[in-house]
DNA sequence: GTGACGATGTATCGGCGCGATACATCGGCC
DNA sequence: GGCCGATGTATCGCGCCGATACATCGTCAC
């Protein structure tokens, strides 16, 4: 899972431990965490002894007026191999196992814009599977064992069917989306001024 | 983590694993998958060791007549110890760390109705503060990286957002209602199936 | 100028919890 | 009579986390 997060990003360019945590703090931010070093740096050496990425550059390709790169401060930097292209195919067309939190969804949607439509619609409709489920399972627990639970359980209950009932809408969206042509959703609400930068969106 | 809720449960009254299992998805099953037997089995017994809980009531309380319990099915019932009840109390106040995907506040949650209006208010306000940081995380990447980001992300992110957005609210309601008075919401239940939207829910 | 401090950067360690798996018993169904 | 699913306990490997250590760089105060 984290491994196909590493290889998309390092897709778009080569980086080094640190600046990959920070993307990936930006990018799946809100689906996980920050990526912990403690799993990050094994998991990069691990990647390059399989071969899916590989240290540095072999050509001279970093330009000599950077100062900043050429620092001797002690980085290794990190590009993706012919090899990790195919791995990065291949996982994001499989869509492992994923239970509901499973920030595996969260990965799989970050890399939509390299993916297909066909496989777009695999992975969200498999994710509004999953939801879907959980979703029934809370409305059991509400109706058949309410009595059972005091009043602080139920509420907890009601708030997490609440969030599923919201996901499995904004999932069908995107779905209709999808299928009806138009790839990502052009955000018709709010256009929000370019000096704006308290750009509050509520929908 | 996992050792509150069991103890919060043995609270009740004395169970074996599976039982265990079972009422831990449904009780906290807004808020984290149900527990595996990877986890639950190991940390039985090692509570167990460490004296929070016993196996079986070292009296004979099982009744003869019940063929059930008598049976030679091997099931391993556990109770909660003095020890035990001490523990729950000190965690129950304790609050460890909990980022923001941490299942821990719900844990706490689950079992408010067993602590005081105090305890409640310090444990919601500090999840509204990690979840009021993840939000500001995603305001700033949204207002600030936007352009770097592409579609499906933003989109994620937007998602994200939205759910911040709504837990704050949530939890500032349930703040609310506890600095008031009234202990838990005594709302209705009102069970409607289809489409709901709960939107007038104001006291 | 120099010293403290925070951001940058790599790395390891202990441990929690997961998913898969194995194995055994019980009740019910055809 | 035999199969199957629910009940039950248990283990194993491993992904990932949080804490921690250590080193360098920029910057700002004094």
């Amino acid at each position: 899972m984290l491994e196909l997060a590493i290889l998309g990003l390092l897709q778009e360019t080569p980086m080094h431990g640190y600046e990959l945590r920070k993307e990936l703090g930006a990018k799946l931010g809100a689906f996980r965490a920050a990526i912990s070093y403690g799993t990050l740096y094994p998991t990069l050496r691990r990647m390059r002894d399989a071969g899916w990425i590989a240290e540095t550059p072999p050509a001279a390709s970093a330009g000599p007026l950077d100062s900043a790169l050429t620092s001797k401060r002690s980085r290794v930097v990190y590009r993706i191999t012919a090899e990790g292209k195919e791995r990065f195919a291949d996982r994001l067309c499989a869509a492992g196992p994923e239970t509901y939190d499973d920030p595996g969804f969260g990965v799989h949607f970050t890399f939509f814009a390299r993916t297909d439509t066909a496989t777009r619609l695999r992975i969200l409709e498999g994710r509004r599977r999953r939801v879907e489920e959980r979703r029934e399972g809370l409305r059991n627990v509400l109706s058949r064992a309410a009595s059972r639970l005091d009043a602080y359980t139920l509420e907890l209950q009601r708030h997490g069917l609440d969030a599923c009932e919201r996901e499995v809408r904004w999932l069908e969206e995107l779905i209709a989306n999808e299928r009806s042509g138009r790839p990502p959703s052009q955000q018709p609400t709010d256009p929000t001024p370019p000096g704006d930068h308290r750009g509050g969106r509520h929908q």
